[in-house]
DNA sequence: TTGATCCACCTTGTATACAAACTTTGGACA
DNA sequence: TGTCCAAAGTTTGTATACAAGGTGGATCAA
């Protein structure tokens, strides 16, 4: 949070490291799910004492990434069923924030998401193939300013767990998922009239199948 | 989890020890809104060292019963609209379990869910002050057995959390909140129907209607 | 009197040593 | 040969000492 965190990769704190490198491995299937996530291993891993491990351990734990057993953890299961349902909790939830958005946005809020959209569209232009890395974070500021605009913590911190992982996973199950910035770009403009109209079933509706038009799709074990 | 954690209050472990002692401290009112937690005046209150302490609060944040600032826990805010927001989401969350547990539940979790509405009928008529008590242990009983037909590791971690706080910290906004056991199991045995049925939009819809009637009701910020 | 700078204290972050608990392996006895 | 118990090794839990960072107050100069 402070700033003295972010200054650069190398000198993060020994916590956030750990946290950072141990959800990466995670994320990028270094680490395959079942696997014990042994604390002085993970310390060796990241450079760190078991201290900062075990703080970052619970962190991954909270955000589903990890789950506790007798008294260890383990990598969690990202089963396809499994990456469809953080989808649809995510759909539902950033649905929600979408409707308590509608009536708490400010004008320097919605101006904040008009220049996110016009910012992608500039994107779009520029093409590349790491155009999508950079789609990735004006896409995630983008959710953020909805998600600051509801002014509850309790549905940001509900919502944070939920929010950047699934894509993260999806790159390892489905190569190739063609993210479609254009197309993306354009529920973004219509996010953003619903939540200027103050329209909260609106804003709601439009969020909910933003999110979901992301979602793998295959013979859907859970239907939405 | 282990069962060694549970053989007596006082045997309890100094990390679960001091998560329910601070726990409890938040949801019961004695620590108000905005509190510094102090490690070390956690500690003492506890009786345990720093490191419990630590672990406890980093649960705690995950729960969104403390926020991190800085570098410091200060208890999160509970008021009225935020308890709303939680009870929406519980809604929508819980409401989403139903959905998948309808087609996914066994034919013993069923008729344990019928065991527990017997139970609860029994205990309404009984009737006494604390029948409310074990009624909470029951209803809660009720709602993880759905949880549990889910099959999803995710949702579990995500609901825990939402679960059983709003409910304690209803006790301290609105008094006398006469929780109708005998309309509440209603409820429940239409649930139970729903999911037996196997149908998950009758489930879904059931469930949410089961939450959002127990919400707070007064001049709706967040409507529904 | 006001402003800034520096110092001291307070709080959290990290490392490490030690304790407790669980697991596994080896052997002995039925 | 199979089962059970014991002991060693492995892993996590706890306490504590120390480091680092931030904040507030005091002092000195303008």
């Amino acid at each position: 949070m402070s700033q003295a965190e972010q200054i650069e990769d190398g000198a993060l704190r020994p916590a956030v490291r750990a946290y950072l490198v141990i959800r990466d491995a995670i994320l990028s299937g270094e680490l395959v799910s079942g696997t014990h996530l042994r604390e002085e291993t993970l310390a060796s891993m990241t450079g760190t004492s078991r201290t900062p491990v075990r703080d970052a351990l619970g962190r991954l734990v909270a955000e589903g990434l990890a789950v506790e057993e007798n008294r260890s953890r383990y990598v969690a299961d990202f089963s396809p069923s499994e990456i469809m349902v953080m989808f649809d909790l995510r759909a539902r939830l950033e649905g929600y924030a979408a409707r308590l958005a509608a009536s708490r946005i400010t004008a320097p809020e919605l101006d904040e998401l008009a220049r996110l959209i016009a910012e992608i569209d500039a994107l779009d232009m520029a093409g590349g193939r790491d155009a999508t890395d950079e789609f990735l974070v004006l896409n995630d500021a983008f959710h953020n300013c909805i998600l600051q605009a509801t002014r509850s913590t309790q549905l940001r911190m509900m919502i944070r767990p939920v929010m950047s992982a699934p894509v993260a996973l999806l790159k390892r199950h489905i190569m190739a998922q063609s993210i479609g910035i254009r197309a993306s770009n354009d529920q973004h403009r219509e996010i953003h009239r619903a939540l200027a109209s103050g329209n909260p079933d609106w804003a709601e509706a439009a969020v909910k199948a933003h999110v979901i038009s992301t979602k793998p799709f295959r013979k859907a074990p859970a239907d939405d």
